[in-house]
DNA sequence: CAACTTTCTCCACACTCAGGACAAAGGTGC
DNA sequence: GCACCTTTGTCCTGAGTGTGGAGAAAGTTG
């Protein structure tokens, strides 16, 4: 099929477009009563998103008591991919332009072998979703990396855990691939955005979305949209110290949050104590490698094992710590956990609240939800998706 | 005089006011090429501005090789008034519609006397300016409280500070005292707000300012905008946890920031150390009370006195782990640092700089700078001033 | 004093948008 | 089945917004 080519001529047309992507079809009518412009101004721009194909007319909705109105949609046919990269896996979907999620690939893979690999790895993710018959071809494209990214340029800049990617044009390249516009960013704020469009943070003006995953990092949304900071680094707290003189990091510092719990400390803690015999539970759970992930030791919560309920006790309190002090700092509405450990559940969200709740003031915690994200290992791809779609559905 | 009544009509009206605030008088061509309007569409919005008396034509300007242009300038006659509340003092200003300071008084005062007493000090104040000539009325007026506010109705929430202002309608008390428009805010974002318009955050537009004064607040500006969180608090940094198990702090917890370091704690550990006798250039400048400030500190240290470094010293440290973790999760493009303690100048300059250089990743901290505010006691008033004005040049 | 610049005004024309009249297409009550 | 209502959508007029060009006004420069 011919992909989506124009992109809407003013702001009117963008906001008419975003509203069918997050409210689904609707009536020329139920526009009106959304957009605080005339009907007639209405029925003139969405003629002009009809002819350019952008949506379609689809039928008669069923009469409210009067003439039956006709169905407006965004057109059935485009297609977003949505990629994220994480240290350790790539997740690839197709969404529609509503951003429901048609199929969805995962495929363990480390980030480290750098950007040509994965990129391969992720262009045959592509292609399976195509050839299933999912999408014809992606009419735009949304990537997020394990690291900081120069936003304007789509390019990964001094990304500590993939030195190889430092400077590789992720857009550009991806662009060229895929014959279609790309969006890159960094993860974390992709999985702000997807539980922001689909998840607990619908509705949300200010909030915090931690990921704690093989690393840590915190997507910021301010007044809806993700602040990126000055560099691109914004929300970066892997490495923000919480003990003087504590455990060795890779970045070369000492005491780092990321050093005390992440998913990759929590597993070496883990695996520390099934192979020192505190834990049976765990050491019954080691693979073949000598290995465990934050996956085991929920598991081993699960059964009952006090080393493993304290691996996450302790885990929980430090990045409590840190985020009762971000909850000082920046009184979000809301704060969502997530990444790997969302399996550790409820044992963790109860340390961070404890954390939280006795540190910082009574105005910032009042009335402040802490909950772990909804949308699992989709909130990354749709956040992607949503991206691009954020991008295209803009004036031009 | 008449007062300032209108108020922009349009997007453009406002944008011209502002650019004849911040740049001062211009003519209409100069205007022209600042805001991608057509010369006809502008001159139509200047005449229009003229009309109500909001701008004045002031004058032929030098021949730039042509016809000379006329001057265009915010009406001379208007006046702003700015308050800043402090925990131990009131500064009350007036500034024409540019904000250059035309007068300035401080008082001593302890706000804990109640938002009674201390509007009773500030009418005075600012009838004592309008007595001296400088102004005939007030077209706006800002004020800084030295605690969380709800912004929209400018109302002091649960101030930990001044307990008695909980709740007080400062807002609305204000403007029927002094028959204008008036605007409430938290002092440490005013004083952001004055430094960005006059000091050295001009043209930064993710910044942080931390000020140390008798506590410790951080202004936050996001995208030139000032940021204050889902229920007025953000910034709210002097309670966060810097000790574990620390010193005992008023809001009930142990090891807050503020219990560590501050105005109020740097004043009794320099008090504590005059008294015991391991500082005789502290003891010799203890007042009749047994009493000792900032000021007395940053004297000691210029006199050489290795007490007075010290506490000077380990009190950046500890600003300086707490900014650092600010940087890492903001990554501003700037950090200010002001409050009463700015005469502790470079000496606490150099270990709050140590700390965040030697915590945070080097893409945040690459091209950051530390800074010391410029505008010291007038950085409030002006805020003050910037945040009325703002408000009144915006349409209504 | 002619030629050029810059500034400002005036005017014709295109575009945007609101609101009302009206047509189309349904339901409801008798 | 029919009059009357509601809802949806289209068409038209008129007010307002904004552009760009012509040209006048007021300078400078050689």
């Amino acid at each position: 099929m011919r992909r989506m080519t124009a992109r809407p001529a003013n702001t009117h047309q963008a906001r008419l477009l975003r509203l069918l992507r997050d409210g689904g079809p609707n009536s020329r009518a139920q526009l009106g009563d959304q957009v605080d412009l005339s009907r007639s101004k209405l029925a003139v721009e969405v003629d002009r998103l009809l002819e350019t194909g952008l949506v379609v007319a689809d039928g008669l909705a069923a009469s409210r008591g009067g003439r039956r109105s006709h169905n407006i949609r965004l057109a059935p046919g485009l297609r977003f991919l949505g990629v994220d990269i994480g240290a350790t896996s790539i997740d690839v979907a197709v969404t529609n332009a509503e951003l429901e999620v048609l199929g969805h690939l995962n495929h363990p893979m480390d980030v480290r072998e750098g950007p040509v690999a994965v990129f391969e790895q992720v262009l045959a993710m592509a292609a399976k979703l195509r050839a299933s018959g999912l999408a014809e071809g992606f009419d735009g494209a949304g990537i997020g990396v394990p690291g900081p990214v120069r936003f304007p340029e789509g390019v990964p800049v001094a990304p500590p855990i993939m030195p190889g990617w430092d400077g590789f044009p992720v857009r550009e390249a991806l662009s060229q691939e895929l014959g279609c516009p790309v969006m890159v960013d960094n993860d974390v704020n992709l999985m702000a955005l997807g539980e922001q469009h689909a998840g607990v943070a619908r509705s949300v003006g200010d909030f915090l979305c931690v990921k704690i995953g093989t690393g840590i990092g915190c997507g910021i949304v301010v007044g809806g949209e993700v602040y990126r900071g000055t560099t691109g680094s914004a929300g970066d707290i892997g490495h923000i110290q919480v003990e003087p003189d504590g455990r060795a990091c890779a970045c070369g510092n000492r005491g780092c949050l990321e050093a005390h719990f992440s998913g990759a400390a929590l597993a070496r803690d883990a695996e520390d104590a099934a192979r020192t015999g505190r834990s049976p539970e765990l050491a019954a759970r080691l693979d073949g490698a000598g290995k465990l992930s934050a996956v085991d030791v929920a598991a081993a919560a699960a059964a009952g094992d006090p080393t493993a309920l304290d691996l996450i006790r302790e885990g929980g309190n430090r990045v409590g710590q840190v985020i009762a002090g971000l909850v000082s700092f920046f009184n979000p509405g809301l704060v969502v956990i997530g990444g790997g450990v969302t399996g550790l559940g409820h044992n963790l969200l109860a340390s961070v609240r404890t954390q939280v709740y006795r540190q910082s003031l009574p105005l910032a915690t009042g009335n402040l939800p802490i909950v772990l994200g909804e949308l699992g290992p989709v909130a990354g791809v749709t956040g992607a998706a949503r991206l691009i779609s954020d991008h295209l559905f803009s004036p031009a």
